[in-house]
DNA sequence: TGCGCCTGTAACCCGTCTGTCACCGCTCCG
DNA sequence: CGGAGCGGTGACAGACGGGTTACAGGCGCA
């Protein structure tokens, strides 16, 4: 789970990180508007925090800039007492926002808040039904059957399957979720993707129970 | 495993202290900052508990110089609503940090967590099945062989591992850890590492068994 | 100063993973 | 009927990442 820090107090800055990198996320820094959309570009992220006042690029350009490529949860940090900011904010496409001064706590807690929205929460059970994932050794197990290693994508795909099992998931919101590809276009990628996670994961391959295509999208049947 | 903690108030000092001790660590005690910074001075320890709050030396103070002579983990106790000082507190090099009140239980987990991240939990022993470290020889011994001359940086990996004996440890986590190297970066360093640590300690260093690679990183295999 | 060893860097091999294409079968609907 | 649209399948090439070899700079030490 990989969160992108951009801050240009460096104090601030580190303070979150170690936050978040204690609760156990992967933590990206930029120190100003740019070095984010930079970062953003290379590495993606599953999560975006920005400050508002950076020199250079403001939080705002920051954030139109990535809303144009991506769904990714952004929050907003800002100093008390500017709420027209957060109406702007807001309108941009900004999930949340926190007023400065704010604790670790409460940051970890709407953080989490978001990415539950969002569906990625890594609290979200790694297991339902006869399902069990695996992050760290990258396998997945069936009903007590053995444990299967999955590729980075293929691990991606039915984690973001597990976090709403039993529900269709979009292929739109795959898409961003697995490769961060802005809607539309790459179905391909999915159907691939779907094809080689049923190899692994199915006993008649052929014949889904699993992995369950449902209407624009896919679902994870769990009982 | 000696632990210093420093705290003005005498009953959370002594409750800490007995949790502690009940654990199975060492506990030096000091009221003061004056006082800490002299009992780390005489008898050194492997972890500092401090309260940022007390009278003479603060917390901050102490922490200061502690860190100017010793990377010895450092976790800051203050109170809730004053998160502010944590940011100053960090930025002096404290590892973690609590806000009372806080239960025993959570004391103990982070505690655990702070030396396990350095590498010198208990629980994570410094032998764990056929594999022996000596820190002090700079040496390995595998299932009752000969000892093997390890270099810094080939004894900070393995220690690492052995500390996650049997799970896998991301590469990201042993740049970090062995490198101090902030977020990605040089694979190669860890490829060549673990490359001439196998020669080491490897049978056959083209099938190994012991440091086999896993997904995203690579795990001690310890029976 | 010259000699080791340790560490970092580059280049190459090779297996796996991933993106892409071509094609199949099915359904829907004019 | 026939074509368009969609999902599933097989094949394949390039990208990627780990393993390996080779070599150069750094550092301690005689």
């Amino acid at each position: 789970m990989k969160v992108l820090v951009a801050d240009d107090d460096a104090d601030l800055r580190e303070l979150i990180a170690f936050t978040l990198t204690q609760a156990g996320y992967l933590v990206l820094k930029a120190a100003d508007g740019a070095a984010a959309l930079r970062r953003f570009a290379e590495d993606s992220a599953d999560l975006v925090v920005l400050d508002i006042n950076m020199p250079g690029l403001s939080g705002f350009q920051v954030c139109e800039a990535i809303r144009a490529r991506s769904r990714v949860p952004v929050m907003m940090l800002t100093v008390r007492g500017e709420e027209e900011d957060l109406v702007h904010a807001l309108g941009l496409g900004a999930d949340d926002y926190l007023t400065k001064p704010f604790s670790p706590r409460t940051l970890l807690a709407r953080i989490k808040a978001l990415l539950r929205r969002a569906g990625m929460e890594p609290a979200a059970p790694l297991a339902a039904g006869r399902v069990a994932l695996d992050l760290a050794e990258h396998t997945v197990r069936i009903a007590h059957g053995e444990a299967v290693q999955l590729t980075k994508l293929e691990l991606r795909l039915l984690q973001m399957l597990l976090a709403n099992a039993g529900h269709t998931v979009s292929s739109d919101r795959l898409l961003v979720q697995v490769w961060g590809h802005r809607s539309g276009g790459d179905r391909q990628l999915l159907k691939q993707l779907v094809h080689r996670l049923r190899q692994k994961i199915e006993a008649d391959p052929a014949a889904p129970v699993l992995l369950r295509t449902a209407a624009a999208g896919y679902k994870l049947i769990v009982d």
